[in-house]
RNA sequence: GGGCGGAUAGCUCAGUUGGUAGAGCAGCGGAUUGAAAAUCCGCGUGUCGCUGGUUCAAGUCCAGUUCUGCCCA
């Protein structure tokens, strides 16, 4: 079982790829946008031809206007982990949702999922109170919580509140997987790095060639459906942008040159991620590098 | 050639009656448990175009100079 990471354009794709070549797996992905149907270009999926020839996961399951997020990924992912791991397949994961990799290596607490209509009433509360007050709402039920979630921190304080209402404890008694150094699965992880300007270089060319490829149009195609993108869809790097274009808020340049500042932002929170996570071999790659060449490091490292 | 304006952080720009400078964006570092490509926290990175002058003290006032924008010839 391998567990391949890197920030976004750092290779990990075609690694995936080789990999799953030379062991004869199948590929995970690990990634919160690739699960969009018809979201392709922006996204970076596999092309038709490497799907044709190689088995992929957890891409294409939801329409564009779905709810999408980690509770639903880690539902999925993992009876079909034990289902691959039965029929002795090998398997590559591979990608750059960190919250999901993490998940991946240590699961998520047995706990509710998101219930809109909660989280809705939470979201109106802080419109109104502001977030401070329901902060304060939860240092008294969840003191634990309470400590390691800034007061301004919208999302977290919205789903402790939502847990305590829907289970009656703290969700700080339910967190204990992330940080624990126990593996749910037999990885062998590696995380793909380089130098930071030869990263940059690659993003700058990686979004120049999505839009040549028609992003543009990917996402007015997408927009044409009177269903539109979910909240979670349409908040992806590549869309939002284009997205605002095309409601006038900035020109297709301006759009473009965003793409590229959001995209170095992911990268870097990958890394910070990246960094942050135990018992994972760093592979320094650089420009001259093959996928077929990082491949067989991994295979010689992993004999 | 003449007139007026501009020149301050990587970019766009503030800067009071003179007291060695600060916002936004970018950048850097961090947190991260069912929205995570989300959300949030921390950090100012400077030959104030250049040369003189006035002054205890000049980004600020004065002279000159360079570049630049607009207007008039």
């Amino acid at each position: 079982m391998y567990l391949i990471m890197g920030c976004t354009a750092s290779g990990k794709s075609s690694l995936a790829g080789e990999l799953a070549e030379h062991l004869g797996g199948e590929i995970i992905s690990i990634d919160s946008m690739k699960v969009y149907r018809r979201m392709d270009i922006g996204t970076a999926k596999p092309s038709l031809q490497k799907r044709q020839q190689y088995t992929y996961h957890m891409i294409d399951i939801v329409e564009p206007w779905d709810y999408f997020g980690m509770g639903l990924y880690m539902e999925l992912v993992e009876p079909l982990i034990e289902r691959l791991r039965q029929e002795g397949k090998p398997i590559i994961a591979a990608g750059g949702t960190a919250m999901y990799i993490r998940g991946l290596m240590e699961g998520i607490f047995d706990g509710p999922p998101t219930n809109p209509e909660l989280r809705q009433r939470l979201e109106e509360e802080i419109a109104r109170n502001g977030s401070a007050a329901l902060h304060q709402r939860l240092t008294e039920i969840d003191p634990a919580a309470a400590a390691k979630i800034h007061s301004n921190d919208k999302k977290r304080i919205t789903r402790a509140l939502e847990v305590f209402e829907l289970t009656g404890k703290p969700i700080s008694a339910f967190q204990e997987q992330f940080g624990s150094g126990k593996l749910k699965y037999p990885w062998q992880m590696f995380c793909l790095t380089r130098e930071k300007e030869s990263a940059s270089r690659r993003i700058n060319a990686r979004v120049k060639k999505m839009v040549e490829e028609g992003l543009f149009d990917e996402v007015k195609t997408l927009l044409a459906d009177p269903r539109g993108l979910s909240k979670q869809a349409a908040q992806a790097v590549g869309y939002a942008e284009v997205i605002k274009h095309f409601q006038g808020i900035w020109s297709a340049a301006e759009a473009v040159e965003k793409i590229k500042i959001n995209t170095r932002q992911l990268a870097k929170h990958q890394r910070t991620w990246f960094r942050s996570f135990a018992g994972v071999n760093t592979l320094e790659v650089n420009d001259d590098d093959t996928a077929v060449g990082v491949a067989e490091k991994i295979l010689a490292l992993t004999k």
